[in-house]
DNA sequence: CCTTGACTTGAACCGCGGTTCAAGTCGCAA
DNA sequence: TTGCGACTTGAACCGCGGTTCAAGTCAAGG
């Protein structure tokens, strides 16, 4: 599965979205968008009466967030990231270290990937207790 | 990285452990060894006047439930799989999700850091618009 | 004009994964 | 035997990432 549903979110340009349709579009909930907002992830473009309204771009904006959460960042660095710039120096240290804990992560993933696909067929009683599986976990 | 901070623990079997022994050497607080036995993921052996005691093996199941809450997985799923038998299909069935599950978590954990590498460097303003950028996420 | 219905707000609440706290209890050394 | 210090307990609290709620406000349609 990709970040986004489709791998590709259709974005109407020209139409100012209204709250209702970017949740729909992105698979949030109006809360999550106002929390978000409240968090300085997000900026709503201005307002119908009271509704926000959002600039179709949000989208983007909403799916890389997503992507980020599910990836395990925190919403604070999330944003430290979004309003980055080229020439901040610690913003880009910070990547570079998030870089280096993305590998262990996805070495970590992948032993536990390893050990579960063996448990998951493995005839030892108890699972837990199975050399392989415990092999494979302590590297 | 591993699980484990040296690869390997050393474990002294024989005798018998005090709590503090098992916070120092797991790394987690005595706090957290409560809770785990309260949840129902550790055993104690036995006491020693109010005073936990733990076997050496304890170490090893922790270093594992150390490993998989590194992976995401709840508290309650790693009980489900830590208290599996080769006859549970039903565990089985949902290790095998979990490895798929794994799989996409991989998939996006990379994505993420292919893209955060190219960010830590790109001369883009706001990095967040950097086409590259925003390619390798939407997949 | 008045209703309807979808939004608005702030505040309260939730589950998770623990930590911290107050009060109590033990082993051990002096 | 009397401290001391490290543990014990349950309960309260914490930060995170939201959701839910009550009360209010708006635009549009009849």
């Amino acid at each position: 599965m990709s970040c986004s549903k489709n791998g590709k979110i259709a974005i109407s340009l020209e139409r100012v979205l209204d709250i209702a349709e970017v949740a729909e579009k992105t698979g949030l909930a109006p809360s999550a968008l106002r929390f978000y907002e409240k968090k300085g992830l997000l900026a709503s473009s201005g307002r119908n009466g009271l509704r926000r309204t959002y600039e179709p771009e949000v989208l983007h904006r909403l799916e890389l967030i997503n992507c980020a959460r599910r990836a395990g960042f925190s919403i604070a660095e999330i944003r430290r990231f979004l309003g980055a710039t080229p020439a901040d120096a610690a913003v880009r240290a910070r990547m570079a270290e998030k870089v280096a804990e993305l590998d262990e992560d996805i070495a970590r993933l992948q032993r536990m990937r390893h050990s579960l696909q063996h448990a998951s067929a493995c005839p030892h009683e108890p699972l837990v207790e199975c050399p392989e599986f415990k092999q494979a976990l302590a590297t």
